[in-house]
DNA sequence: TTTATTATTGCAACAAAGTCGCATTAATAA
DNA sequence: TTATTAATGCGACTTTGTTGCAATAATAAA
């Protein structure tokens, strides 16, 4: 017996499955009714993400924000899209697209985590 | 009169300017010589970047890097390579490698922060 | 050179993000 | 129904980075 299901967790990815942009921890605590011990939230974003479930993404306004992964097949995680973050209206979103890195010589790729910042449409 | 050369600034720059890869401002902190105050420090970083001389990697472990700004021309300031962390060695670096994304319709660039972590030629 | 101005520094206190140990609670297997 | 152990809440803690304030020092002015 591995994972259980909670209320907590169930909660948890709901809103991040509802939810149209990347959520904080601060976010998501604003989203969930009642109660959620921030430990507790950490805890189950951090386990979502192991299992593949969602995914990270750092940002630079000291932030890691989190997001269902769509495309990702169990053994076939890509997450190297294009993220964006408004800095008027502070949206993050997960880009369509896509970016490829040429690695240099002997280098191994493991991870990608490509921001971008600037004005979204409405913003602009 | 705005910025003052000071010794401390001094030291931290040529840090970052002899350095191959892009530092922490704990790494700069072990790398200086005697004390300097972490407050100063970090103001002497901001003051770098402002002024252009320096710019910022916002890493994933928590971290912000610093490195000097190469290709960057007083009005043409261009981040948009790739940075590469390495998981073994911990080596951050800046590639040559440019990525150019494509925005979505009616979305304005401002500034990229692309980071690949994986294992450099050394630790493949 | 001397003095005045104000950028810079050190210090301490603070803020925010995130983690961890531990006792308690509750899903699930037996 | 009971036993097992994952999940939770709590509080203390760590780390990164910032800020107010008084003291210091670089530089402009005299
Ligand atoms: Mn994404
Ligand atoms: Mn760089
Ligand atoms: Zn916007
Ligand atoms: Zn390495």
């Amino acid at each position: 017996m591995k994972r259980r299901t909670t209320s907590s967790k169930q909660a948890v990815f709901n809103i991040l499955k509802s939810s149209e942009v990347a959520l904080s921890q601060d976010d998501i605590e604003k989203k969930v009714a009642g109660e959620m011990n921030r430990a507790t939230m950490y805890r189950i974003l951090n386990s979502f993400c192991e299992d593949g479930h969602v995914h990270r993404i750092f940002s630079d306004d000291g932030r890691t924000y989190f997001a269902v992964c769509l495309n990702c097949k169990e053994n076939d995680h890509h997450h190297n899209h294009v993220h964006f973050r408004c800095l008027k209206c502070l949206r993050m979103e997960c880009l369509k697209e896509e970016i490829e890195i040429k690695m240099p010589q002997g280098y191994t790729f493991k991870d990608a985590n490509c921001l971008v910042t600037g004005y979204c449409n409405c913003c602009s």
